[in-house]
This record gives C-alpha cells, structure tokens and sequence, in this order.
DNA sequence: TTCCTGACTTCGC
DNA sequence: AGCGAAGCCAGGA
C-alpha cells in the first residue's frame, strides 16, 4: 500500500468503521481527523484505497450526498450499485435521505 | 527545491 | 439563490 501518513491510515480505520447502509463525508471524516478543511485529502486518501475491499470507500460522499467519487470508481455506475445494494437509493448520482444516512464519526464514534 | 493538481468546503459577490 | 475564488494538506513532476 501507499499509506506513507499516518493521516491515511487513520481515514481508513474510520471509513472502515462506517455502518452498511450508512454514508459519510469527506468533511466529517476531516474534521474527526484533525484537519477542518482537509476535505480533499480524505478523497486522496480514499483514491490510494481503491483497492482495499477492507474499506467502504463508496459510503463516503461528499457534503451535499453526491457521489462525486463515483468517476474513480472501476465502472462508471459501481459506486452506485454498491449503495443500492445497501439499501441506500441513488438518483441521479445523489443520496436520497442523505441526512438521515449520514453518519458522523464524531458523533457516532463518540470517543 | 518550487509549482501544480486533487473523490472538498466555505466565504464572498 | 447561484457562481467564482480562496484555503486546506500531501504527493508527483
């Protein structure tokens, strides 16, 4: 693996953590890390861990539920049949009831 | 070494 | 309310 900071590994444990039928954000998982704005470094996290099946990388959206992660994703629609699968519905690329799907590391962690 | 880019977020106009 | 620009940290060229 790639996971050079300790940054990465820490993003993984939480992503990982994350329930079936669940979402995150990039923002939430930042903030829960540390870092206020480092938004963008969770998705770079997330790209170098792609491969990893360990981690849920497609429960995590950004802000507004959108699956703008979905372009890395080996198909073009994977990211979204994996939600669907969860029982998360998608509609054009959004998580439907995305506030009632969130889950807060800060909060649900709770430590 | 410096500069650019990136699965984002937030402030300002 | 909607669009544009800045900020953030890390990695690659």
């Amino acid at each position: 693996m790639k996971q050079t900071s300790r940054f990465s590994q820490d993003v993984l444990e939480v992503v990982r953590q994350i329930p079936m039928g669940r979402v995150c954000t990039y923002g939430a998982i930042a903030a829960f890390l540390g870092l206020k704005s480092g938004a963008r470094m969770v998705g770079w996290v997330l790209n170098q861990s792609l491969a990893q099946a360990d981690v849920p990388v497609h429960r995590v959206v950004n802000r507004h539920g959108l699956l703008t992660g979905r372009m890395h994703f080996p198909g073009p629609s994977s990211m979204q049949e994996l939600l669907k699968a969860e029982g998360i519905q998608i509609i054009e690329h959004k998580v439907m009831d995305f506030k009632n799907k969130f889950w807060d590391p800060a909060i649900e962690l709770a430590l």
